[in-house]
DNA sequence: AAACAAACAGTCAAGCCTGTCTGTAAATGG
DNA sequence: CCATTTACAGACAGGCTTGACTGTTTGTTT
């Protein structure tokens, strides 16, 4: 049946679900959403027309999927730059600039195709809509956390909000040939700026 | 021949012209860069498609004169909000409220679509590079200009850039369904902090 | 080992989009 | 008033994309 246990199989599935969104996301990238053809998917993993729609039966779900496992390299890539945060005098500037790095990845850039397919395809919007929304809170959940910031104090919620949409505006400009020097220097003046606020409102 | 005056074929070509870019900023805001057809244009225009492949040979033209009409119209834009904006005290936030507002206008929709479809396309990429580049520089005079800063001070160049890239973030966040009263509150902390940032360097 | 289900392969038709092409009407200039 | 050019109309072909459909292999269960 279905509901008893299964091994070799499962993990085949995985494996070729992983390549179909793994070259999804790739493609998100160079060739941007309607780019992203479901032939080209099957070609870029190696695998058959038949297999990627017994997989993914349409475009959607393909893409979906992709998006769920976007979120996740998101989280552990998050992850592994905060741990490699230093503590102290620079703290602020290096978790603003940690940010900014975050959102200047290839994994923003595919997002960034979503969320702008989505935006004119109910459809999309429905998968990607509360998925991104709760990357969102948890991404702010952990500014804050990383900063140390009291959001009880007035002003300071709004501050970190401002963070991120400003990380988020680098994030689009750096998808049209902006540079990294600039970025650098942007989110060092903003760092400091922030750091200052949060002193006087403390 | 073609140097000798002529009016009122112009004036109608000048119309259909409009026409038509005017139909495909609307559908880019609507259905996005891969849901703006030729064949729909051509419809919401009320132009048969033999009159707008006359006028616009390939989807890139017409597309990229659209995209040169955008820059108008954010232009005037811009300049009617100008000369609404007070002075003395609150200047500094109604500037930037200004720019939230621009940054959230159905016009950073099309364009955003124009970007980001770029970013994938070589030809258009080629075409829309140097006039966004263009509106940039415009936008980042304007609002030193708007300011009264004095970018010849360390960090105050930044700063500048640093508020029109948060408008850029906040209205990407706008496109995909945030409101206004978040931009209003993020944008008035932020005219603070940039206020207090460019007191001390003054 | 046999029956059954899942995984995989590849072809096919339908629909859509773009740009070309031929033809018609209107206007300008001599 | 006629010739030439420009504006406009609509059909058409070529290419591409999607998802359905049929058939084959591999694995699982009894």
């Amino acid at each position: 049946m279905s509901s008893t246990t299964r091994v070799p199989q499962e993990e085949r599935t995985r494996a070729m679900r992983l390549r179909l969104m793994e070259a999804t996301v790739e493609l998100l990238v160079e060739k941007g959403f309607s780019g992203t053809t479901t032939t080209l998917v099957s070609e870029r993993a190696g695998v058959s027309r038949g297999a990627q729609l017994h997989h993914f039966p349409t475009k959607n779900d393909l893409v979906v999927a992709a998006v769920a496992h976007l979120t996740e390299i998101r989280g552990s890539d998050l992850e592994a730059a905060v741990s490699r945060l230093p503590d102290g005098a620079g703290r602020t500037e290096a978790v603003v600039q940690m940010l900014g790095d975050h959102f200047a990845s290839p994994v923003f850039t595919a997002a960034l195709e979503l969320w702008v397919a989505a935006r004119t395809d109910a459809a999309l919007l429905e998968a990607v809509a509360p998925l991104e929304q709760r990357v969102g809170r948890e991404t702010h959940r952990l500014t804050v956390e990383l900063l140390g910031a009291d959001e009880s104090r007035p002003g300071v919620r709004e501050l970190m909000q401002a963070t991120l949409d400003l990380v988020r505006g680098l994030g689009l400009a750096n998808t049209l040939g902006d540079d990294a020097r600039r970025r650098r220097k942007i989110l060092k003046e903003w760092s400091r700026s922030l750091d200052a606020a949060l002193k006087e409102k403390s």
